[in-house]
DNA sequence: TCGCTATATATCAATCCGATACAACTGCAC
DNA sequence: GTGCAGTTGTATCGGATTGATATATAGCGA
């Protein structure tokens, strides 16, 4: 799947800005399974013009720069059904910051503490952000189901590495708690 | 991090060749939570042996392709150090399952329930992947720590898909059982 | 003997990331 | 009232990476 086809999934559900899709895989709904950069959304969204599965608005609001709007076309839409359609690829997952305890004996004492917090506040972040997301997703659609797939994925890390601060010679109480009240 | 990196990241551990690196991160002790592709390993492999970070054997095995198998130097050891002492950058996951499971609605049934049960195959062997590697580790290791992560992650997803078969309107009892002995 | 799989190296176009540039506005501290 | 950091927004570019493919040898089953 590439970023056209992630492009039209996104504008299926709103239209959206370049900035707007860049947010929505970021903070937004897409989030935690999905990305893309600029360097590829806009010229995903120029080709599609081309193809014509997107058209655009110019939106002026004043006090702000100038917004380029996207909606999907009819085309657009058809073209999405047929990417759906296909076996999706394996899932890919990847961490550095398991890279990074692999070699756990190797780094010091400090980084290696400060890279577990850091992942640690990473996941809390993750999944305050998606429950977030949950409060707007309708029972039974789709995003419910992601959103469920995601905080219980994030859950079980978090009660991992909670579990592993002792395996890995880590105080018990790690001084992030801000995600905590 | 780059694919350099990872390499040498893989040869630390042991001697190996392109080949096996890419089965490490496939199938081995790196797969599920790092990735690369031949056409990155090696041109890396290449380079680092320019820069003196590695070193090569030609091995010649009768009835097998010739191998080159390159080792660690201390150069390249001296470079593992300092790239592992970095923050790490934030984890990335892509699933197109996920994607697709996003618009559940305009999937045909078929699709949703092929798709759906091939994701449940796929974490599956996974999960078994693992739990095969987790024997080779030796206890306390970065190993046995990132295993466990790994563990603890797709037993909450398997978990989570098993829950969720009824919301998504598929038949309770899957056909994937090949992994349950 | 044909096709399939595994081992093994290597390349290449297409794609994508990460960083950066630019611009206009908001709010806030000093 | 001025600097200046942060947000919204579009856009580009070099370099890294993927995914597919080519090549070669060998074993194994039909």
């Amino acid at each position: 799947m590439n970023v056209r086809t992630l492009c039209l999934g996104i504008l299926a559900h709103q239209d959206a800005s370049g900035y707007e899709i860049k947010k929505a895989v970021e903070d937004g709904m897409f989030a935690h399974f999905i990305d893309a950069s600029y360097g590829s959304i806009y010229p995903a969204l120029t080709q599609m013009l081309t193809d014509g599965h997107v058209s655009v608005r110019e939106e002026s609001h004043p006090g702000k720069p100038p917004k380029k709007v996207y909606s999907i076309t009819s085309s657009g839409r058809t073209a999405l059904r047929k990417a759906l359609h296909v076996t999706p690829r394996q899932d890919k997952f990847k961490s550095e910051f398991l890279f990074q305890a692999l070699f756990k004996d190797d780094l010091t004492p400090e980084h290696l503490a400060e890279v577990f917090e850091g992942q640690m506040e990473y996941l809390h972040r993750e999944l305050a952000q998606i429950e977030e997301c949950r409060q707007q997703a309708e029972p039974g659609s789709g995003h419910m189901f992601v959103n469920g797939y995601g905080q219980a994925v994030l859950r079980a890390a978090i009660e991992y590495m909670e579990k592993a601060r002792g395996e890995l010679g880590l105080q018990p109480q790690g001084p992030a708690r801000d995600a905590a009240e």
